[in-house]
DNA sequence: GCCCAGGAGTGTG
DNA sequence: CACACTCATGGG
């Protein structure tokens, strides 16, 4: 089944190539091909016309794309107001069509948890080996992310053997405490109250929480910090120290829209690593 | 071999 | 509060 999109701006290799979801695969064509709930979907830009073809029978197929791109934000809004900040505005212009995705609550639970103390190509091979172990099979070689039910069957030790490390016993426990209700009812939370409650969970601290409140829940004045943010705060606004002063500076200095920031700040920062090309400079 | 990774948990001063 | 240490493992 085919369908079609259009968001503007977008990115898609910047959206789906840059860490925030493990899940996407550039194909040699260009396209890319991923998984929502248990649709096989592969899309294809084309400027801001989004092409996407999906196994037959996929119902909401387009609707999902669309929330994962949150084609609902206002994005020029966003970009105006994050302009204000002379060192965003330098680089913005050059990740126009960056977005932040809105992943799947649990998947995206699972995911970062998985993420801690990894390099992305590492969590991307967990992320993995979880859905082929755990996860149905939707087509050939592909495999949807495994649902609490699914992976309530793994033990610690069965996932230490797919190379999980010492994480295996925090994805136990998160079957153990999580179910649908909760993630419900943790849906309706505001962003402090989440992020308070998400702490609470096995293998969730302040960052973790973070993205899963940003990429999981949509809360977009979220802010993570990880090393990439940490030496791109020093380095651009001079700012060192703990978790939560760093997250106080964010939340002054980019407010309701803090993620996107963090977003443009931590791609850069990851570009620059890379020898790559920087388009945000000391002030 | 070496260094590092979208850190968390625990203990100590 | 801040800091130090450990945790298990693979990617570059």
């Amino acid at each position: 089944m085919r369908f079609e999109l259009q968001v503007s701006p977008v990115d898609l290799d910047l959206t789906l190539g840059c860490g925030q979801t493990f899940r996407w695969r550039l194909n040699p064509d260009g396209s890319w091909s991923g998984i929502l709930g248990d649709q096989l979907i592969r899309l294809k830009q084309n400027r801001s016309r989004i092409t996407g073809e999906t196994t037959p029978g996929g119902r909401h197929v387009r609707e999902s794309v669309l929330e994962l791109l949150r084609a609902q934000d206002d994005i020029k809004r966003i970009q105006r107001t994050l302009r204000r900040d002379p060192v965003l505005a330098l680089g913005m212009k050059q990740m126009k069509g960056l977005r932040i995705v809105k992943l799947d609550e649990w998947e995206c639970l699972i995911s970062y948890v998985l993420a801690t103390y990894a390099n992305i190509p590492r969590i991307m091979k967990m992320v993995d080996a979880l859905a082929v172990t755990y996860g149905s099979r939707i087509a050939r070689e592909a495999y949807s992310f495994p649902d609490r039910d699914q992976l309530s069957k793994a033990t610690p030790k069965e996932l230490t053997r797919l190379g999980l490390g010492y994480r295996a016993n925090y994805i136990t426990g998160l079957c153990d405490l999580v179910d649908e209700q909760r993630l419900h009812s943790l849906s309706k939370t505001s962003y402090e109250g989440l992020r308070k409650e998400l702490i609470e969970l096995p293998g969730v601290g302040e960052k973790v929480a973070d993205c899963v409140s940003l990429f999981g829940f949509g809360k977009l004045e979220s802010f993570p910090i990880d090393i990439w943010m940490e030496r791109a705060l020093a380095r651009l606004y001079g700012q060192k120290g703990p978790y939560k002063a760093l997250r106080a500076f964010a939340a002054r200095r980019f407010g309701e829209y803090a993620g996107y920031a963090q977003e443009y700040l931590y791609h850069n920062e990851r570009m620059r690593a890379r020898k790559q090309e920087c388009v945000f400079s000391e002030q």
